[in-house]
RNA sequence: GCCUCUGUAGCUCAGUUGGUAGAGCAGGGGACUGAAAAUCCCCGUGUCGUUGGUUCGAUUCCGACCGGAGGCA
């Protein structure tokens, strides 16, 4: 119920891939008058649908879906475009009088704007970090780390030397604002976030009904024309692995079945188990953050109950009434 | 039926010139501030197929047996 701030109020719906979230966001939308910011970072790619399990129309059922199809797969994107991007989207919605309501798995992405956009010229420098790369394949992870213990050796204590994109980063921050990566991180940290975000989160502590959810859906994905799809980026080019989209889990796990070194099944496996460990990822990043209210959806081992979809939406219901949003169905 | 190879961690395999063993993958845990569906870190006790024998001591050598693969008939 937050009063004083006078800030914006947004709300946001995080966890692990394949646990509800896109579901429980629509129907949140619906209830509460909000708008969907997609906070995934693979959805902002036009033409990767299936793969990256994005809302069809249908799905949608009216509900506005922003950062969705915003760019080409060959495209580069960044977590600062995403930052800079939401929040006009956050304007807008807010200006409309809606509700905005992040959707996504995309941690980073999302934190990039609760924290608020940084401008402090820590942009990206490509040259810069090809130059770094060529160092380390030359001379060694533990010769660039060492650089970095030159510059900014706090920095250097807390990326692991093996760690080579983290370490080119911390370098690249000092090498385009010529302060360190560990004085601007403090700075930002002491920002005041910009807006009151409710965070709910999707826990599963139950890890095997999480897996079984994933192994379903990669089946229901291939069902579904998953294979066209990623053969028709495939042919076309359009994922090659050094750019984001080229990294998106559920398309290059099948170019080896393209290029007939493996089995459908063996492509779909892997699939399953990369969306698998993704998903572990997704919820050790979430689990260590303190704004975060948790759903759980399945209890521990032994405690197969796993909650209906209403129960979800009414615990979720009970979070935005508390958080002082307000039901225009139910009206409250 | 005979011959050869083979049986070690959930899986694929190393290894011990005899002193009870270690990698990759899987699995578990963690980190993460402009590439993040990415990137990286930590975690390895298992009747060494069974059973006799040799030996101070056998998973390691020898025999038999039981699986598996191949070859000859």
């Amino acid at each position: 119920m937050n009063r004083e701030s006078g800030k914006i109020k947004i709300a946001a719906i995080v966890g692990p891939t394949a646990g509800g979230k896109t579901a429980l966001s629509i129907e949140m939308a619906k209830r509460y008058g909000g708008e969907i910011i997609s906070c995934d970072s693979m959805q902002i790619y036009r033409g990767m649908d299936i793969g990256t399990a994005k809302p069809d129309m249908k799905e949608r059922d009216g509900i506005p879906h922003h950062m969705i199809d915003i760019c080409d797969p060959t495209e580069k994107f960044s977590c600062s475009d995403y930052a800079e991007m939401a929040l006009k989207c956050i304007n807008d919605i807010a200006g409309r009088g809606k509700i905005p309501i992040f959707c996504g798995g995309t941690g980073l992405y999302l934190d990039s704007v609760l924290r608020g956009v940084r401008d402090d010229g820590a942009t990206s420098d490509p040259v810069f970090r090809e130059e770094m790369q060529r160092f380390a394949d030359e001379n060694g992870a533990a010769a660039l780390h060492a650089k970095l213990s030159e510059v900014d050796p706090e920095a250097a204590l807390s990326i692991h030397q093996n760690n080579v994109r983290r370490v080119i980063r911390a370098l690249e921050v000092y090498h385009t604002t010529g302060k360190t990566k560990t004085q601007l991180d403090a700075e930002s940290r002491e920002k005041e976030p910009d807006f009151d975000a409710l965070v709910i989160g999707l826990n599963y502590e139950n890890r095997d009904i999480l897996y079984s959810r994933i192994d379903k859906r990669v089946d229901i994905m291939i069902k579904n024309g998953l294979l066209d799809e990623a053969k028709m980026l495939y042919d076309k080019g359009l994922l090659s692995p050094n750019t984001t989209a080229g990294q998106a889990i559920g398309y290059k796990e099948l170019f080896p079945y393209f290029e007939g070194q493996c089995p459908l099944e063996d492509a779909a496996e892997q699939l399953k188990l990369d969306t698998r460990h993704y998903a572990k990822r997704q919820m050790t990043w979430f689990l260590a953050k303190k704004n975060v209210s948790w759903i759980s959806v399945c209890g521990e081992k032994d405690d197969y109950l796993t909650k209906t979809f209403e129960e979800i939406v009414n615990n979720a219901s009970i979070l935005f009434n508390n958080f002082g949003f307000c039901d225009i169905i139910n009206k409250r």
